[in-house]
RNA sequence: GGUCGGUUGGCCGAGUGGCUAGGCAGCGGUCUGCAAAACCGCGUACGGCGGUUCGAAUCCGCCACCGACCUCCA
């Protein structure tokens, strides 16, 4: 490809050329969920963006190794000391172990990325598997002079860091500003500064869930986990990690800290954000209480769903947005979605049957020119999409005979498309016509009928023609007449 | 309050200093017995006010509004 691939640095703000730290090879880190809840409509959006990056990179010729966290020790609730764990309390909640709780929504977790076709993660660790590994990444920071132990529990020395290194460059944050802004907390924490963050945190008896440790029993802090995994699975220094712009700061921030306290140097050459999804205008989260669980997408049970929109129609609807603009949800815009994806894969389906001529109308190779452009460009899918459908409706002329290809164009952009929509898109044809896979008797009981209704319409009897088809409708069949026959194809 | 980002036609969403994506919806036409589908054509949008420029929606400034982060969050 003579252009370069190149992805946003948030770090940089701006486009960067991407180069592996090893040719060849690439190391990503993707932060996965906390397992304390059904997955929604906002952790589609990392899963199917960093996917989407896994696809191409692979597609690129790239050994990818695509490391996701499942998040199962719950993040404190709060930066108080009597913090509770999220899944500890919903184990409470529920009277259930944690783990039960772990395993139940990471079920749920993987059932629901596999509907929306996103591919397993080569590693996916969990935290509750790697805390020798956090305990020692921990000691390591307290052995450079960046961590220090107040009663069991350690926290990270923000303001010595900060005086050696930009703490808050990811996120665009001076400490000045955040300890001036920094509110005030009720009761006097043990921390040196408001702006230190828990490395590790005392956990008494009433804790289900805590670890022994030099400092305390306890469980490690909040944003550890991301810095142990990826360094065990990644090396002290990787390539790209992603996650939602909501954890720019502080989790992110915190684990470049963390990587520099202990290892000396910062882990991360691309760090990549996509942005949230929005519903009404409002970011759509967990603790808003606005959010729609992918379930409830897909089944349509939810009191802000018209109707219910299939996996393959989320996954189109993320994708014709650019990953780092915030995406808007209404269902309108879904069935705008759906309705175009469903033109996507009619038009894909025309494709083997299409005639070839003995001369091209059409320019296959700058379409696929410019299609993958659009993606080297930090994998500008809308902007990809739009070519595509440039494509959709060269494919509908040539079926109408309004436009003609030569056989090796056609083959050329069927075998593109395949590619670019299957393979590096991940969309699937859910609609894989039931016409000819079905029930064979059922197909040639349509086909007797429509055979009937086509007597009829040659016996100029059209009320008999249209009953036919009216009422075939209403079974659910969709009649389409051709000049040369008919097509059905069996809805919902 | 601090930091960052956004404001594009009926809706969703790209993009660029001049050649003005795409999807959905709408309108007109072709095709059809009528439809449906498909195809062709149409609508000339970029928050407001200034500035830079031959030319800005695209660059700069100010203002307004919206959002994200600053506490766990994809």
């Amino acid at each position: 490809m003579s252009q370069d691939f190149t992805i946003y640095n948030t770090l940089s703000r701006k486009k960067e050329i991407f180069k592996p730290i090893t040719p060849g090879y690439v190391g990503m880190y993707v932060c996965g969920p906390t397992v304390y809840g059904e997955a929604h409509l906002g952790h589609a959006r990392p899963a199917i963006t960093f996917d989407l990056l896994f696809r191409y990179l692979r597609h690129l010729g790239y050994k990818v190794r695509y490391v996701r966290n499942i998040t199962d020790v719950g993040h404190l609730v709060d930066d108080a000391d009597e913090g509770e764990d999220k899944i500890e309390k919903k184990a409470r909640l529920e009277q259930l172990e944690p783990m039960e709780i772990v395993q139940q929504y990471t079920v749920g977790y993987h059932k629901n990325m596999e509907q929306l076709n996103t591919l397993p993660p080569s590693i996916e660790p969990r935290a509750t598997g790697h805390i020798m590994e956090q305990i020692d990444a921990v000691k390591r920071i307290v052995e450079q002079g960046y961590g220090y132990e107040a009663e069991g529990s350690v926290y990270f020395d923000v303001e010595k860091y900060a005086k050696d290194h930009d703490y808050g460059k990811l996120s665009g944050r001076k400490l000045e500003d955040m300890l001036e802004n920094t509110r005030e907390l009720e009761g006097q924490s043990e921390k040196k500064s408001s702006a230190d963050f828990a490395l590790w945190k005392k956990a008494d008896h009433t804790h289900l869930m805590r670890w022994e440790a030099p400092w305390s029993d306890g469980v490690p802090g909040w944003h550890m986990e991301c810095t142990a995994m990826s360094t065990k699975y990644l090396g002290e220094t990787f390539d790209i990690h992603g996650g939602g712009a909501d954890l720019k700061f502080p989790h992110h921030e915190a684990e470049i800290a963390q990587s520099v306290g202990a290892y000396g140097k910062e882990s991360v050459n691309y760090w990549m954000h996509n942005n949230l999804i929005t519903i009404n205008g409002q970011k759509m989260g967990k603790s808003l209480g606005n959010f729609i669980t992918l379930n409830e997408l897909f089944s349509g049970k939810h009191e802000l769903l018209e109707q219910a929109y299939s996996p393959m129609t989320v996954r189109f609807f993320i994708l014709q947005a650019h990953y780092r603009s915030t995406l808007d949800f209404s269902n309108e815009a879904l069935q705008a979605a759906q309705k175009g994806f469903d033109r996507l894969m009619k038009a894909i389906e025309l494709l083997p049957g299409l005639k070839a001529s003995d001369n091209s109308t059409i320019d296959v190779d700058k379409l696929i020119a410019d299609t993958w452009s659009a993606m080297q460009d930090d994998l500008n899918t809308p902007v990809a999409l739009a070519h595509l459908f440039d494509g959709v409706k060269w494919i509908n002329a040539i079926h109408d005979g309004h436009q003609k290809a030569t056989q090796a164009d056609l083959t050329k952009l069927s075998d593109f498309i395949n590619q670019f929509v299957f393979d590096v898109l991940g969309l699937t044809n859910e609609t894989e016509k039931e016409q000819s896979s079905g029930d064979d008797k059922l197909n040639e009981v349509i086909t007797l009928l429509l055979n009937l209704r086509n007597e009829a319409k040659a016996a100029k009897d059209y009320a008999t023609a249209d009953k036919i088809r009216d009422q075939l409708k209403e079974i659910g069949v969709v009649v389409k007449d051709k000049k040369d026959g008919f097509e059905w194809e069996i809805v919902e």
